[in-house]
DNA sequence: GTGAAAGCGCTAACAT
DNA sequence: ATGTTAGCGCTTTCAC
């Protein structure tokens, strides 16, 4: 029971106006079989009180609610922002409003929320899944059959459209750099074990490493969460071992940056003593002060593509015709920053910068 | 028209059920009146449809949707994504979806936004406006009756409630920590004119400034946008200018990182011959690398107390009660980190983190 | 304890 | 060109 001023309808218009309230409705759509006249009438009343339709009723009505459900695992990590930029870019492009729905990297919270995007009947979902856990999600009970996109990671197999970059080639760039960078003992950090994009981007380092004739050791993979300190410690770890690393390869940038602190918190200079590359190139990697190589992702491209994906696959779900999925697999870049060049000008003129004198 | 399977209703559980559809309402709803074994019966049934129950038609009838808007200018921006982590979590408590809508500095989008959430019938809006701009947008026309919060940013003299700090008085501890340094000329670095919160902190320096006796110089303020390059770009033009400050305070810090790179660059050190304090305490700001003193805001919490606010004041509204405004303005924190640590062994022992040897 | 029916605001047949 | 009416899925009187 609101007080204040009930907003109003387009019963209101037509009472005023003196027509049917179909003929409002037309009016108001634009639809033709109204006579300019009445219209522009219509439409004046309807500006004069304030007239705001009811995005609601028309939903009910319609069964579409031009909205989107974004899941990820959290908005405060650095990956996302960008990511979600470009979906909410590309989603109000086409007419889509956005519901962010944090995870929390936590299972169960991703279930709720796609229960509760079903309730609020979206439109489709765009998803980042925790992955290991989403194979058994996306048995299709929970979404039924509201179109999804699988954005930056993707159960493996899945006939549902994507995108996402190859990571199995990203991890192969990575290593493939740093071993033609002269270096030979190359470590992997990764977060959690079983997520897929973590599992491929390991399968790069591997093939890299066969590859190129350097000889693969378990002990220098390293696998904890996807936070800094994880890193911090993995690399803490690995440079006190038996068999130091001269290079890590960090599968997530903010990995990467805990690796470069253990490091040099040892008293070992990067790139010299270990060269260090990460992966997705968030904004930080950039600073001059970090100047991170990584393997880069077009986040805001690929959040704007899955929007678009996505707008298809609902419109060819409308039209009727089958749930047609684009699968879009963009090509990592590596980018060769200060963290990987051993002996160069280059790694020596970067790493003075962040001198302060 | 979606073809698959149609989503039941609770008619198709009463046609099994052989109630009336009320009934399964009230079953499905918890409400009494209802025998335990057809309501389990009913509950059982539903299950197995994998009933959903429709958001969209319950929000028309009741006129809730549960759904608020999140309006910012621009999720990518590194302030953001803790607030909007903030609000999400405070919402989601609460029963609230969140729509994210990103204005990207664009004042008609904003007002666009504002809009559509009204024709979506958002149960409130939570906003971080583009203050000078809003004033006009908050003359209620845009918003109408719709419980609005203002996060972090709120138009002067407003009657709505809002989460901010203290921005005057963060301006004031920034400028004074720096005076009391034994820094002599300060200069501020901001971003565009007629910002509120730019303002205020503007006005907390020139009152630290008056207070500590030292004296304002017109030209040593520098205002630009809220951008990395507007800092690095102020800050050149200062240091090059005839009278080189040296202390600079930047209103955020983004614009503190351009100016560090900026000082740096040429050729002197921070923050011995300039130092720095900015303002936000974006995560960046904490790294070893960086390290910038700064004055800090409660991101996450600022975003749950809105969310809560906002809660606080739909259910006020929808309980006839008048909206009593809670307005929370928040204490600003100093954070002392090393680039504005004159002569100290703190400063010689953080900068020296940042030496790769 | 349960059913019948009205109605939320809108769109879309189907009349006229 | 416009009016009448049904109905989207649900909640909620009001009867029985």
């Amino acid at each position: 029971m609101r007080p204040a001023v009930d907003k109003k309808t387009i019963k209101d218009i037509a009472e005023i106006a003196n027509v049917s309230y179909a003929t409002v409705s037309r009016a108001l759509n634009d639809k033709y079989g109204v006579k300019e006249g009445t219209k522009r009438r219509v439409l004046e009343i309807a500006n004069q009180l304030q007239y705001s339709p009811n995005a609601i009723a028309r939903g009910l009505k319609s069964n579409r609610t031009y909205t989107i459900g974004l899941v990820i695992p959290d908005i405060s990590n650095p990956f996302f922002p960008e990511v979600a930029r470009g979906v909410e870019e590309g989603a109000s492009e086409q007419g889509y409003s956005v519901l962010l729905c944090n995870t929390n990297w936590n299972v169960s919270r991703e279930e709720q929320y796609l229960n509760l995007l079903a309730e609020r009947r979206v439109d489709g979902i765009i998803i980042s899944p925790m992955s290991a856990s989403s194979q058994s999600l996306w048995q299709d009970e929970v979404v039924g059959d509201v179109p999804v996109v699988f954005l930056a990671n993707a159960p493996m197999g899945t006939s549902r459209p994507y995108v996402i970059i190859d990571n199995t080639r990203g991890g192969y760039l990575a290593t493939s750099h740093l071993l033609l960078q002269g270096y030979e003992r190359v470590a992997f950090v990764g977060a959690q074990e079983g997520s897929v994009t973590v599992d491929q981007r390991f399968e790069g380092y591997r093939a890299a490493i066969d590859e190129r004739g350097a000889r693969f050791d378990d002990s220098l993979v390293c696998l904890g969460d996807f936070r800094e300190q994880s890193g911090y410690e993995a690399a803490r770890d690995l440079i006190s071992g038996r068999n130091c690393p001269d290079a890590i390869f960090a599968e997530n940038d903010l990995l990467a940056i805990g690796v470069i602190h253990a490091v040099r918190e040892r008293g070992l200079r990067v790139p010299e003593d270990v060269a260090v590359v990460g992966f997705d190139d968030i904004p930080l990697a950039a600073f001059p002060e970090i100047h991170l190589t990584t393997i880069a992702q077009p986040k805001e491209e690929m959040g704007r593509r899955a929007a678009r994906l996505l707008s298809d696959a609902v419109d060819r779900v409308e039209a009727g015709r089958g749930p047609a999925s684009a699968q879009v697999m963009l090509e990592p870049e590596l980018v060769v920053r200060g963290t990987s060049m051993r002996n160069t000008d280059e790694s020596r003129l970067r790493a003075g910068t962040t001198l302060p004198d």
